[in-house]
DNA sequence: GTCAGCAATGTTATAATATAGCGAGAGTTC
DNA sequence: GAACTCTCGCTATATTATAACATTGCTGAC
């Protein structure tokens, strides 16, 4: 787990599980205990999030819960906008901004597994470009960037 | 499979073959027949190929090969720099322009498949400065748009 | 030529990731 | 409370990928 030094991480967790309790009342869907969890687990740090690590640890609790329950809430969670997932690394992470629809670049640290999410309209306007003079309509982008972040440089 | 009508595809598959040879000499690596059977069925056309379909193809020959034949030998043709995979799709596609490295981006038609790498220096350099300005260092860049090609739109 | 060395491929087994399909339970509506 | 629907459980299976070791076969030194 990559744990941000310099900041209270307990207030990372308290705002998405905020942020879910408001989108799901706002879309009529519900945020139950279950979605809850798995959440705050892809909240556990600012890495991402195996879906076998989030099933060990529901599994953990007693219950051994087995892939559907946790590929679904995933795919809930998504569907929300809460969660993303990594494409490179089938794996997920949270969203530190949910609630409104965005196309996302992610740069994630070949070192510590850090996952910073940015939203650079220049990124996604020169992405747009380049598909439309391809003739290429766009339905969704995906930009994902391995690296190495301020702190393991 | 899909074939990009108004083009002789041979020609692709004969390019294809033609890099690979050229670049192995060069590199001092061979090409060797079990190589250029999985470029030539990666070129069968112009969409994405999974491992699992080559392997079948090759399994056709009565040989039955198994999976570490297929994956060792995609690893050795994108090591050439003959090979792309693409993260969202689990699949690869043959490099149209092997030989100098580049970052690639690739726009992926989501009803025919057709896959078709661009190089545009916009979309990596606006990318660099949005990792850069967030104190990333960038090793790998993927570029993925999910869209409809000229044709299907 | 032949033999040592190394690159390539074969083989067995298993790990890791993901979905289909159906049924039981729980909350909501009327 | 009966009908409805969303949620969750569960079994099974599909898909994607790698580890570890054995064998084959090319290549270059001699
Ligand atoms: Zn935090
Ligand atoms: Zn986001
Ligand atoms: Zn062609
Ligand atoms: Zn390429």
């Amino acid at each position: 787990m990559h744990q941000a030094s310099g900041h209270n991480h307990r207030r990372c967790i308290a705002a998405a599980l905020h942020s879910a309790d408001r989108l799901c009342a706002g879309s009529g869907t519900r945020m139950t205990a279950l979605r809850r969890k798995v959440l705050a687990y892809v909240w556990r740090g600012h890495d991402a999030v195996k879906a076998y690590d989030i099933l060990a640890r529901l599994g953990g609790d007693a219950h051994l819960a087995k892939p559907p329950t946790v590929y679904r809430t995933l795919q809930f969670l998504r569907a929300q906008g809460l969660v993303h997932r990594l494409e490179s690394l089938n794996a997920f992470v949270g969203c530190p901004q949910p609630g409104k629809p965005h196309e996302g670049q992610f740069l994630i640290c070949s070192r510590c597994g850090l996952v910073r999410e940015i939203h650079e309209p220049a990124i996604a306007d020169a992405v747009a470009e380049g598909a439309t003079a391809a003739g290429f309509r766009v339905e969704r982008q995906m930009v994902e960037v391995q690296g190495l972040c301020a702190k393991c440089r």
